[in-house]
DNA sequence: CGGACGACTTAGCAGAAAAAAA
DNA sequence: TTTTTTTCTGCTAAGTCGTCCG
């Protein structure tokens, strides 16, 4: 138990968080820009969390400005960070200290990595393969091991050994093993189900030996329009080219969003239509003003309500379509074992939306073709053959990657992926690692954080403010921040990337001591809005950190995440800053269901005290959520309920009291038994409306908090496992299909006891 | 040795599907 | 049934972090 302690506590309530956008207006109006040497100042407007009253930092504009030099008074050298600000400016300070660790190569961020050797050949026969196969994290989870049998009844147990055995068999033979032994192959049914956590792992780097599929699914070619959809330019009709007319198409199936009316939205769009455009097009239509794409608007709108008003045959034909492509693009045999690929479809092309007030929105997303695909497998597996008349850009056979399928993708350059679903070995692995990960982390977080707090004294200032980040990431879970590009996506930080135009600091506020006010956008444009007390050394370091700043510099500048990670990795084997957000969201599940849950309660009483705590967790990760569009609605039909329960319930009572009446009087049996009838009417009754508040309640409390990504991706679901195992919980109130699935593992494997 | 790049995880939302209500 | 509401799934953008390379 060293993990929690009074800090995590703190998690809990570690600040008030404000979501409403309001109380907040107004607050970076009134800068002005000095250097408007910005070309980005123009209009961008809020995100959603802000409307257009949430200002925005556009601001930070000249981040160019040269930056006089501070000093400080460690006398360290210069500031570390400005680089990529001012594209580059000159200065590189190198920091002097060079700590340079060695790092660790596999995959797996787990102690004792043995050292991959060049091997240059993929495919080694199976068999000698092996032998060292790394359990789990070393330490401590001998407890999930493969199987101790516990008490169950004997059918169980049964079955298990069973499958111990033909584990190991499998091992023995590994690879190779099952391809012959059996004829599953004949049945769907994948050897019922596999629990690939049972098995020995790779250690080297390597994510499979054999690996085989179909390639991608291509998004469906362009159907022109039909001869009566026309388009107007300026007033009159107009036949464009297939090209121009397609990408006409995307921006008129967004006619009713608003981002269409935004500025740098038309602008990159029609930059990129024009770009398809025909010679002629291109000499008349120069103004997007003058498109009329009215008609072809309707058109879709009619073509969506057709869908919907097909026969149920219909929609079943194509239900059946789908799935056989499914069962034929949807899974490919990784090692012997038939898995399911996460996104076999490639994306359409269509116009990028980006978040947040992304300088790209707009442009358009090109179609992807067999030449731009390239596909990776194994080299004795059949590789998947492209369209006819096409090729593959390149057939690869990497298994130092998970990857199926991949293309560049045109609007950022990066590498779009397919690769295989949750519920996969491989992603399971990882997964299962990055808890493992984090309860290593459980054990050695206080001494982590007496060793940050005595960094706040310390003499250099890097290190002051690596230690401010670093209980920044701990105590309010914020995200590392690493740098990115200015001009080529929306200004968002985290932690390491935050400006000194993004906190506020109050020696005091509602009546509490060295509070600090945060106010950034984070990931997906997300606003982050938190007042939270810190201790008085903390508070200090950041007017050290502030002084002579302007707003739009680095808070931090001298960290950035590298420095920090590299800093962590020495703390702990495996550690980075993610790895806090992964700890403090599951010991913060594991310590609010321990607090929430009452024994005396039912089912459902207690269920809404475990989405109390993942409340609570998402809160802390600030995961939120647009309010759903018929919020209002569905609330007011909850009340309309709640109201008439209320009803019923005191005509149950009323109707008590005269049956109790009547009983005083006739005092004869039977109306003795109404009374008793009454009661229990009435008793349901109040649980009833009891459940409808609770209801209420519960809904309401997550109007804005979105409680999947924190379920899906942060919470050991071993956590929520043994809960459900020691309440009597079916996990399937907890998890639905798909995340059962993806969690088999753990469902699997933990018991009631388990201990994040 | 810092920055670009590659691989992989994390994120919210829109539309489909399922469930509940009418 | 059909319609409405809720839940789930697919989609793909946007992060993190390690490594490769000039």
């Amino acid at each position: 138990m060293s993990g929690d302690h009074s800090h995590n506590e703190d998690q809990i309530d570690c600040g008030s968080r404000v979501n409403d956008s309001h109380k907040h207006k107004d607050k970076y109006k009134e800068k002005e820009h000095k250097h408007k040497d910005h070309k980005k100042d123009k209009e961008r407007e809020k995100t959603r969390h802000g409307n257009s009253d949430y200002k925005d930092f556009s601001d930070k504009k000249h981040r160019d400005k040269e930056k006089e030099k501070m000093k400080h008074k460690d006398g360290s050298t210069d500031k570390y960070k400005d680089k990529h600000k001012e594209k580059r400016k000159d200065q590189k300070m190198k920091s002097l200290d060079g700590k340079v660790k060695k790092e660790k190569e596999n995959g797996f961020a787990s102690p004792q990595h043995l050292k991959s050797e060049p091997e240059d050949d993929f495919y080694h026969s199976p068999k000698h393969d092996k032998s060292l196969k790394r359990e789990r994290d070393d330490d401590n989870d001998s407890e999930f091991k493969p199987k101790k049998i516990k008490t169950e009844n004997d059918k169980k147990v049964k079955k298990r050994k069973q499958e111990d055995e033909n584990m190991k068999s499998k091992k023995t033979k590994k690879q190779k093993g099952e391809v012959t032994d059996g004829k599953k192959k004949a049945k769907k049914e994948p050897e019922e189900k596999w629990k690939w956590w049972e098995e020995e792992r790779y250690t080297d780097g390597v994510k499979w030996k054999f690996l085989e599929h179909k390639g991608p699914v291509f998004a469906p070619p362009y159907e022109p329009l039909p001869s009566h959809v026309k388009f107007y330019y300026d007033g009159k009709q107009m036949k464009l080219s297939p090209e121009a007319e397609e990408v006409a198409t995307f921006f008129a199936k967004m006619l009713d969003h608003e981002y269409t009316t935004k500025d740098i939205f038309r602008k990159n769009f029609f930059k990129d239509w024009r770009k398809e455009m025909t010679g002629e097009e291109k000499a008349i239509i120069t103004d997007l003003k003058k498109c009329n794409f009215v008609e072809m608007s309707d058109y879709f709108k009619a073509q969506s309500e057709a869908r919907k008003a097909m026969t149920k045959e219909e929609k079943l034909k194509i239900k059946e379509e789908n799935e056989r492509v499914l069962q034929e693009y949807g899974f490919c045999i990784m090692d012997n074992h038939k898995e399911r690929i996460a996104n076999f479809r490639i994306e359409p092309p269509g116009l990028f939306r980006g978040r947040g007030d992304h300088p790209k929105m707009g442009m358009l997303k090109r179609r992807i073709r067999p030449q731009d695909i390239i596909i990776n497998c194994s080299k004795d597996s059949k590789h998947p053959e492209p369209p006819p008349g096409t090729k593959w850009k390149e057939v690869r056979h990497d298994n130092k990657v998970t990857w199926l399928v991949s293309w560049t993708e045109n609007i950022q350059g990066s590498i779009k992926y397919i690769m295989l679903n949750p519920s996969s070995r491989i992603k399971g692995e990882k997964d299962w690692q990055k808890y493992e990960t984090a309860r290593r982390l459980k054990k050695c977080v206080d001494n982590i954080r007496n060793q940050y707090r005595e960094d706040w004294k310390s003499k250099e200032m890097r290190i002051r403010q690596r230690a401010v980040a670093l209980y920044f990431i701990d105590k309010l879970a914020l995200r590392a921040g690493n740098e990115k590009e200015e001009g080529e996506t929306a200004d968002t930080v985290g932690c390491c990337s935050l400006r000194v135009e993004h906190i506020k600091l109050h020696p005091e506020s509602d009546g509490q001591e060295y509070v600090v006010e945060f106010d950034f956008l984070g990931k997906d444009s997300i606003r982050y809005y938190n007042k939270v007390p810190v201790e008085k050394r903390v508070f200090k370091n950041l007017q050290l950190f502030m002084e002579n700043k302007e707003p739009d510099d680095d808070l931090f500048d001298r960290l950035n995440t590298s420095i920090l990670n590299k800093h962590l990795q020495e703390l702990m084997d495996g550690l980075t800053a993610k790895v806090f957000r992964t700890y403090n969201a599951s010991i913060t599940l594991q310590q609010q269901l321990k607090q929430l849950t009452n024994s005396e309660e039912n089912i459902p009483a207690k269920i809404l005290s475990y989405n109390r705590a993942n409340r609570a967790v998402a809160i802390l990760c600030n995961h939120q959520r647009a309010p759903p569009k018929t919020f209002e609605k569905s609330m007011q039909n909850l009340q309309t309920k709640i109201d008439a329960k209320r009803d019923q319930l005191s005509d149950a009572k009323r109707e008590l009291k005269s049956a109790k009446a009547d009983a005083k009087v006739r005092k004869d049996e039977k109306s003795k038994k109404a009374v008793e009838t009454k009661k229990k009417a009435v008793q349901r009754i109040e649980e009833q409306l009891m459940k409808l508040e609770v209801q209420a309640t519960d809904r309401e409390e997550n109007k804005q908090i979105a409680l999947g990504t924190s379920k899906l991706n942060y919470l050991d679901p071993r956590i929520s496992v043994a809960w459900c195992k020691k309440w009597g919980i079916p996990v399937e109130k907890i998890y639905n299909k798909t995340q059962r699935e993806k969690f088999a593992w753990a469902i699997d494997m933990a018991d009631e006891d388990f201990e994040f």
